[in-house]
DNA sequence: GTTCTCACG
DNA sequence: ACGTACGTGAGAACT
């Protein structure tokens, strides 16, 4: 029989370091349990124990360290966001039916001893589990130790039984004590004997074992001939022996607390499945509730449960003409419907409010009503029938593949959900309800799945999950729109966010074409480079390998080539760009890598990546994501046509194979340093306001402000480096960065940097005040409202906290830009409507848009693009955009 | 499914 | 004492 105990303290510390910031929509903290939980299941899974428990420290100073005087309560206090989470934690303890200790006056230590002491007299094996060394003293025939590490949310653990732990330390468990108490330990208080460090320890233990024997041999060891300890040692240990008689008994684990137990009380029950369901349902941890499938007893708890439900919902399937036109005709006088439409538009779903007390839902399927495509144009174009879905700019673009220009879209609740929560990721129906309403749905992928509806005989279950989630829509906007009205929110949210989906949508649909022929030349091309290079590479390593393999690439530069490893990953060498170029001149081969690492990613990653997403009409339909990024800037999937190579002459032939249409011309207008002009308005920085007027190239401009020289006096070097610092800024700076990036020492950038702050000391100022509002209001925010929460400025972790700064340093910037673009979207479609031309946006790159324009349309457009990206906005200085005229994208660019 | 690498702004 | 720019998406290897 196995008993597992639980460090719970260590376990914890471990959780809550490794795992990301998590809170609930309340902002309690709860990534520490979200950890423990995980660490837990994968622990009982591996190891599967009879019986299971988990001890705890109280904070109060124990008898051990009451015993030595020196003690301060110097130990540190956990975390504020820790110390919250602990009482959350024993709570789910309990309702997992896993019994946990911790006693006054002793340590988790002492408890773990003493449990695992008893557990042997009761003929029990022991697993303790910890992310502490100090528990290995326990480690003995019947003891193994779990040693658990965390970094970046995954753990992993290593056994440690007597014989791997004589294997790495060389001495038996026990004596481990005897190593603390010469060594000391500075996290435990035990203070050692002075001026005697780990590497003197370990040699004395590793050679007599115990302080006893070593004490006891003090007079042979002096007079030894080939004596390992030096004079020095012999006469720090002489004077420290007190100390290390005293921190030998500090360092000994207690193994007689005065607790009752028995291995047999911790045996392991299954959880309270409703009680648990009821917690993780309050700490928003949906997938641990899918995970152990647990669900709500048959007494509802504090939770509400589905609340849609408890008005009278009536629903019907609409099969005929007449029926449909009696709908159509009611939802005209009604505030909003909610439509819900699997992918392909076969199922719809409308649901609204008959009454106050009655709700009803009207399903319509393509196989089941006659006059079906009517019913689309005659719902989705009619703007007087006001209606909410979740993902407008997808529905949008299905109705524009029917040919329906659809009408009267007041609101999007996955947009109204992202825009309050832009760092969430994702927005499904059924998360949603658990953040806002604690409620557990039915999974969205029920229906969004392709063959959901497939079988005929199932059509029961995924239509009434999607006629809940139907009603979802109708609760959420309800709950999210006051919100956003709350928050400053609303008019980003009516002005730029929902008109952008029309426009997203018409982007998609129109695609962009690619010349198929050029860009499998291309590839021929790349192959045979690549074959060369592989080959290349084969001889001068001696053998064949998978040079794509980071592991073997490392294997054959760092130990068969004897390379100097620059940097390290954590699973094993670095091999990236910047660490091949430092070995550049190091090795012949290293070059070929580079080459061919560029060829293999032109080949995978474009020409066989575009290639395969080709329509039939010779057009790339790309997928631009409104709801994904932190910043609000769009995204762009399948395939990602944001990151088209530019930037290396190879790469950029690529873009010559975006074409436009026959007797069509591409025009292509990029906003110039939008970014840089934004925070000379933000901050109000008149000199670099000044800067930006004078029509100087902006980082000469700085490069002359910082150096003190005349523009014409700015060196290429003094450019490239001001150009550092200005991206620097962008970014959130800090002097280690920037010296890395333009290769100059900490304390030269430093330098800089407070030349830079002096020049622009408006920046300097915004910069404080930006990072200050960060942490007062827990929030940053663009000019046009749009907010970023920053949990992480009230994080206990430097690291975290720091980039938490640097976020609000950014986000504003980087917001503010993906705002005024967004802007410049909506009025050049407008206008391309509202003039009757027939050119279409067919892309945007961030700060660049592309319109695909008639031949004879091109000066127009051109001078409309340029103008609406530049009068997006108006501010202190001025916008500019570039704009340039090509067959094709790379010839427009230029 | 995660990690590394690399493409873009 | 620590570990650093901000924001993305995709392919290949490995677990």
């Amino acid at each position: 029989m196995k008993l597992m105990v639980i460090d719970g303290n260590s376990i914890v510390n471990r959780a809550f370091y490794g795992v990301h910031m998590l809170t609930t929509r309340e902002g309690v903290p709860t990534n520490a349990v979200f950890g423990f939980i995980n660490i837990l299941l994968k622990l009982l899974d591996e190891e599967k124990p009879d019986a299971l428990c988990c001890t705890f420290d109280l904070k109060a100073p124990t008898f051990r360290h009451l015993a030595y005087e020196g003690y301060k309560a110097q130990r540190k206090g956990m975390p504020e966001e820790l110390a919250q989470q602990m009482p959350i934690l024993k709570e789910v303890l309990d309702a997992m039916n896993i019994p946990w200790y911790e006693l006054e006056g002793w340590e988790a230590d002492d408890l773990i001893g003493t449990l695992s002491k008893l557990d042997e007299e009761a003929g029990w094996e022991t697993v303790v589990v910890t992310g502490d060394k100090d528990s290995l003293q326990l480690v003995d025939e019947h003891v193994t130790v779990k040693l658990v590490t965390t970094r970046m949310g995954q753990t992993t653990t290593r056994d440690m039984t007597p014989d791997s732990f004589r294997a790495e330390y060389g001495f038996d468990p026990i004596h481990i004590i005897d190593l603390k108490a010469l060594m000391g330990d500075s996290s435990d208080n035990i203070p050692g004997v002075k001026g005697i460090g780990e590497k003197t320890a370990m040699g004395l233990i590793q050679l007599y074992h115990s302080i006893d024997h070593l004490y006891d041999r003090m007079p042979d060891i002096c007079q030894a001939p080939d004596t390992p300890a030096k004079p020095a040692v012999i006469k720090k240990l002489t004077e420290g022996e007190a100390d290390a008689r005293m921190s030998y008994d500090l360092a000994t684990i207690h193994r007689d607390v005065p607790i009752p137990f028995k291995p047999e009380d911790a045996q392991r029950k299954e959880p309270n499945g409703p009680v648990l369901y009821e917690l993780f349902l309050k700490l928003e941890f949906a997938k641990l509730i899918d995970k152990l499938g647990l669900t709500h007893g048959p007494i509802g708890g504090e939770t509400e449960r589905e609340p849609v439900f408890e008005t009278a919902c009536e629903s019907e399937t609409v099969e005929t003409r007449e029926r449909m036109e009696e709908l159509l005709k009611r939802w005209k006088t009604v505030d909003c419907v909610d439509v819900l439409a699997l992918p392909g538009l076969d199922v719809i779903c409308v649901e609204w409010e008959e009454s106050e007390t009655l709700s009803c839902a009207a399903l319509f399927f393509s196989g089941q009503l006659d006059c079906y495509n009517e019913f689309l144009t005659a719902f989705f174009g009619d703007p007087s029938i006001h209606k909410a879905t979740h993902g407008l700019k997808e529905l949008w673009r299905d109705l524009l593949e029917e040919g329906i220009r659809p009408a009267g879209f007041l609101s999007d609740t996955q947009l109204a959900a992202y825009l309050l929560a832009p760092t969430d990721g994702s927005y499904d129906l059924d998360k949603l309800a658990m953040t806002y309403f604690k409620c557990q749905a039915d999974p969205a992928k029920v229906y969004l799945d392709p063959d959901a509806f497939a079988p005929l005989a199932d059509h029961t279950v995924p239509l009434a999950a999607l006629m809940s989630h139907c009603a979802w829509i109708g609760a959420l906007r309800e709950e999210l729109e006051p919100r956003l009205k709350e928050l400053g929110m609303w008019e980003l949210y009516q002005t730029v966010e929902l008109p952008l989906c029309p426009v997203l949508a018409e982007m998609e649909c129109a695609g962009v074409l690619v010349d198929r022929k050029t860009l499998a030349q291309f590839g021929v091309m790349l192959d045979d480079q690549i074959k060369a290079d592989e080959q290349a590479i084969y001889d001068l390593a001696g053998e064949k390998f998978n040079i794509n393999s980071t592991q073997q690439l490392g294997r054959i530069l760092f130990e068969k080539l004897g390379l100097p490893p620059v940097k390290k990953t954590k699973t094993g060498y670095s091999t990236n760009v910047e660490v091949l170029e430092k070995l550049r001149m190091q090795h012949p081969i290293i070059e070929l890598i580079l080459e061919y690492r560029q060829y293999t990613k032109l080949k995978s990653t474009y020409v066989d990546g575009l290639g395969k997403v080709i329509e039939e009409d010779g057009r790339i339909r790309t997928s631009f994501q409104n709801t994904v990024t932190a910043t609000g800037r769009l995204s762009s999937t399948e395939p990602n046509l944001q990151n088209i190579p530019v930037r290396t002459e190879l790469g950029a032939k690529l873009r010559y194979m975006f074409t436009a249409a026959l007797g069509h011309m591409l025009v292509d207008a990029d906003y110039s340093q939008i970014e840089l002009r934004l925070l000379a308005h933000v901050a109000d920085d008149k000199a670099m306001q000044e800067a930006f007027l004078s029509g100087e190239d902006i980082h000469t401009a700085t490069a002359a402000q910082v150096f003190g020289v005349a523009p014409g006096e700015v060196t290429h070097e003094m450019r490239r480096r001001a150009k550092a610092v200005n991206f620097g800024i962008v970014y959130g700076i800090s002097a280690f960065s920037l010296s890395d990036d333009i290769g100059v020492s900490v304390g030269e950038a430093k330098e800089y940097m407070e030349r830079y702050f002096e020049t622009f000391s408006g920046i300097a100022r915004y910069q404080k005040e930006v990072v200050e509002k960060g942490y007062e209001n827990g929030y940053v925010s663009t000019l046009l409202g749009r907010r970023r929460w920053l949990p992480e400025l009230k994080s206990s972790n430097h690291n975290l906290r720091s980039f938490g700064e640097r976020v609000a340093l950014n986000m504003p910037i980087q917001g503010t830009a993906a705002d005024v673009i967004k802007l410049a979207m909506i009025k050049v479609n407008d206008r391309l409507r509202a003039e009757g031309l027939k050119a279409r946006l067919i892309l945007q790159v961030h700060d660049e848009l592309i319109v695909e324009c008639p031949e004879e349309e091109t000066e127009q457009i051109r001078a409309l693009l340029t103008y609406e990206m530049e009068s997006a906005v108006s501010y202190a200085v001025p916008l500019r955009a570039d704009a340039g005229v090509g067959k094709n994208w790379g010839e427009a660019k230029n």
